[in-house]
DNA sequence: GGTTGTAATGAGACTCATTCTCATTCTATC
DNA sequence: GATAGAATGAGAATGAGTCTCATTACAACC
């Protein structure tokens, strides 16, 4: 959580972005929010389970699912088959992934201003011959992290 | 297929990386990697199965299986539910994928050699300070295909 | 060109992350 | 504090991907 000065406004924030899709602002929401809010790595659905089990996990995944839609929550398909969740952008910095293709782990890192810029003057590039309408980038650096070099 | 002047070239590297982890070359796995190297998109198990359906749905996820750890093919993590397959790096101009969220598609996009350039310094400055190992990088933009807008 | 040991294959059972169902519990509004 | 609609929880269902094991192809030898 980096872009609200306080805990208040960010839920603030999220009540807003889920009444427009006429979805309430309830207890459980409000954990999982709170729990990928101050995390520092994108979770997967076992790691919100052990962090907060009285959410069961079918609630969780229906939680995340609306969050998502709303506009809160980003999904991220890892190297391994599970899925992993973070605050969307719009709650972050805009960052990119270190991704370990041993054991699955996300690592957030932040690029330079200058670097995004040529990023973005790419992506355009790219899309604008192909018809395509970019919504967001990914770049994802694929490798292996300390625990698993070896 | 780009490196390669023959499909007798591409054939011969593939058998040459197949023996390397002692496995041989046959007609199920000629198959897979032909398909492969002819698409002009990565394939998803099901694109395989409508174009080569001659081969199991088990035998063409062990094919699939045993060329990536050959270093022949490559996994692609979509945005809907299925992975997509194409052929490793090393047999196709570095590129990268445009990701269409609404129906899953995948395009082939090629960066110029000075945003190449540009990735691998930063890639190098992001993994240097947090002791990752870098393989490989994947820049995607997300977005909608002609067919998805509206 | 047969024999034999080993690798590859195919059919289908199985796994397990994720989604769905539906009965129950909240909650907003009157 | 009734009522209608939304959210929740428990468990069933789904399905992409993996595993098993009986059968088939192959390579290396004779
Ligand atoms: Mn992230
Ligand atoms: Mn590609
Ligand atoms: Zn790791
Ligand atoms: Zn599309």
């Amino acid at each position: 959580m980096q872009t609200f000065d306080t805990v208040e406004e960010l839920h603030e924030f999220v009540e807003l972005l889920l009444h427009r899709i006429d979805q309430r602002y309830t207890a459980g929401r409000r954990a999982v929010v709170e729990l990928l809010a101050s995390s520092e790595r994108p979770l997967s659905i076992s790691d919100i389970e052990a962090r907060v089990p009285e959410i069961p996990r079918s609630s969780a995944y229906r939680h995340l699912s609306d969050l998502q839609r709303a506009g809160v929550v980003g999904r991220i398909a890892a190297s391994d088959e599970f899925a992993r969740f973070e605050m969307a952008e719009d709650f972050l910095h805009h960052h990119h992934h270190l991704l370990c293709s041993s054991c699955g782990q996300v690592i957030d890192v932040t690029p330079t201003r200058a670097f995004e810029r040529t990023v973005a003057r790419m992506v355009d590039e790219l899309t604008a011959e192909q018809g395509f309408r970019a919504t967001s980038h990914a770049l994802d650096v694929i490798g292996h992290c300390t625990n698993c070099q070896h």
